[in-house]
DNA sequence: GCCGTTTTCGGCCCGACTGTTTTCAGTCG
């Protein structure tokens, strides 16, 4: 559904609006009953070409050739170039003129596939979501052969509640859902083992269910128990080894009952990433071994599968953390021995990006400090906003000079954690910042962030980005894309050219862990480690219950690959102090 | 449409579940 997936991928470079075109033409092909392998080859290519840290549209405007990209032959190849320099292709302007815009949106409903959409189109002339439910409520549905009574109410109800099968949460909403789910499951009698899987134990930033597996033998009735839950409202489907329900929140649930015996190979097949699993499978099947959530088996046996760590241990790979399992190369790394040793919360030393009373926090300096050092951090920067952005209540100049002598008062009393002077400082349309030099030369931590004018021509938001990062006393850019999950959509940027001008000047990229934002992605903290380019982890609290945020900072780090050292944030105090000491 | 230690053709993951029909098609993960 090239339309509504907004919320999953970054529009940093012009790889987005390639990989949206083939996603398109997938959708389009499927839907006129193409060769599903080419639909496949399509979609493969999008993913491809999403992943891949090189700009194509950069590269092929300085008239380089294009590199081997997996899934991509010589016709795709062709596409992408007429894409960059034509801005459109002319396959997808004929699918376009044959396939009424409407039918692609279908796709998204719940329980419709390019079939049923084709049969509905011509049998019915369904184009659309709005005419779909006209159908339904009409009966008419229900008359096509295949289709039926329940069929027709499932596509009405999903329609109209506007379920699609594309709709993600933020990790956060979703993870302590998910863990009180896998408390209540652990407590039924004769259950060995329960754990999260899919993309919420790959820690992505948004998911779109939660995926339970649960070890326990035919006898213990599992899936009887999970549907009479407290928390559970519908049940939409169940089996004898599998139900799929809805939680009162709206939050879709699938729950696998899997033989302890291959619990292990159940584990890696259904955390994934497909890609990840893929590449697993095709490594088993070049050893003479076929994978499968049912165990890895030879000609002549059957390996141990009731762990991971046994099913990779059998394919002569080290265990792989879930986050990294993305096929972005961590099997390769694995056979060389090179896998990173990703970065823990414990590794935090301090904090870079907090607010206080004195801005659009709820807390004291003092009681955010005590909540610091509570959560075990060393040091802590008070960051609040300059007056210039009002809806934040920001410090007037005055203000923030009696706040600088605070923090000074403090660190003299306080024992056990260390207050540095910060800011949170606009970066201004014309990429000016928005406090003159003579404060922000007192300060230990200058922080840029954009906060107006998000949607700027792409050269214009580079070039504003560009001239803040060239202050002098610019340290740190906060939230760089500015997006919203499910609310607004990363700025239009050349992040590239942003990363670049960071390492020159040895700045620092902030990864901002409020839920909502999760800001910077994870493939550009991967792409920030290869320049050379810290990422500052940051909780950006309000209040101190936000410290938590810093949980799920860690986790995009981890799926960027990387390590302590490549977080600003685990070094000592006296590092991020002289930050501005070559200022 | 891509790919290749089974290479220029033939395979591309495949099983669970549902609703419908009565042996299977379609969807989903």
């Amino acid at each position: 559904m090239a339309q509504l997936r907004g919320v999953l991928y970054p529009k940093y470079s012009g790889n987005d609006v390639i990989a949206v075109h083939f996603d398109e033409m997938a959708d389009l092909l499927e839907l006129q009953g193409a060769n599903p392998f080419r639909v496949r080859a399509y979609r493969n290519a999008a993913s491809t070409v999403r992943k891949t840290n090189i700009d194509l549209g950069q590269l092929i405007a300085c008239g380089k050739p294009l590199p081997k990209l997996q899934g991509v032959g010589d016709d795709l190849a062709s596409k992408i170039r007429e894409i960059v320099t034509t801005g459109d292709c002319a396959l997808r302007q004929r699918l376009r003129a044959t396939v009424p815009s409407g039918m692609v949106e279908l796709l998204s409903i719940a329980g419709l596939g390019p079939k049923r959409v084709g049969r509905l189109y011509q049998e019915l002339g369904v184009e659309n979501i709005q005419q779909l439910c006209q159908a339904a409520q009409q009966g008419r549905i229900r008359q096509l052969t295949g289709f039926g009574r329940k069929i027709e109410a499932q596509l009405l109800n999903s329609a109209l509640r506007g379920l699609n099968k594309h709709r993600r949460f933020p990790l956060a909403d979703v993870a302590p859902l998910a863990q009180g789910l896998i408390r209540e499951i652990a407590r039924i009698p004769g259950v060995e083992q329960a754990t999260v899987a899919g993309s919420l134990r790959r820690m992505r930033d948004t998911v779109g269910d939660i995926d339970i597996l649960v070890a326990a033998g035919p006898e213990v009735g599992v899936i009887a128990r999970f549907i009479q839950l407290e928390t559970v409202s519908t049940v939409l489907t169940k089996g004898h080894t599998r139900a799929s329900v809805l939680l009162r929140s709206g939050l879709q649930v699938d729950l696998r009952v899997i033989n302890p015996d291959v619990y292990g190979a159940a584990l890696v097949y259904f955390t994934g990433s497909k890609l990840h699993n893929i590449a697993l499978r095709k490594m088993a099947h070049k050893a003479g071994l076929k994978l499968s959530e049912y165990g890895l088996f030879g000609a002549h046996e059957t390996f141990t599968c009731r762990s991971e760590a046994d099913v990779y241990r059998a394919l002569k790979l080290p265990w792989i953390a879930p986050e990294l399992r993305e096929d972005r190369g961590e099997i390769q790394a694995a056979l060389a021995g090179q896998l990173p040793r990703l970065v823990e919360l414990g590794d935090l030393k301090g904090d870079l990006h907090v607010h206080t009373l004195d801005s659009d926090g709820d807390n004291s300096i003092e009681e955010m400090a005590l909540a610091a050092r509570k959560s075990g951090l060393e040091y802590l920067a008070i960051t609040d906003h300059f007056h210039s952005l009002q809806m934040a209540h920001g410090l007037i100049r005055e203000r923030l000079l009696q706040q600088i002598d605070q923090i000074d008062a403090l660190n003299a009393r306080m024992g056990g954690v260390t207050l540095l002077k910060g800011i949170e400082v606009d970066i201004l349309e014309d990429g000016s910042l928005g406090l003159p030099d003579d404060v922000l030369s007192r300060l230990d931590v200058v922080i840029g962030a954009v906060h107006t004018h998000f949607n700027l021509s792409r050269s214009k938001q580079t070039a504003r980005y560009l001239k803040a990062i060239e202050h002098p006393y610019f340290s740190i850019l906060a939230h760089p894309l500015c997006r919203l999950i499910n609310k607004r959509e990363p700025v239009d940027l050349d992040l590239d050219a942003v990363i670049r001008a960071a390492a020159a000047r040895g700045c620092s990229l902030e990864l901002n862990a409020q839920p909502e934002r999760m800001d910077l992605f994870d493939i550009h903290c991967q792409h920030a480690k290869s320049e050379g380019v810290l990422i500052s982890v940051s909780s950006d609290a309000r209040d101190v219950a936000d410290f938590s945020n810093l949980y799920f900072g860690v986790a995009q780090a981890r799926r960027g690959w990387l390590r302590g050292q490549d977080v600003l944030n685990t070094r000592p105090v006296c590092a991020i102090k002289s930050l501005q000491c070559g200022v």
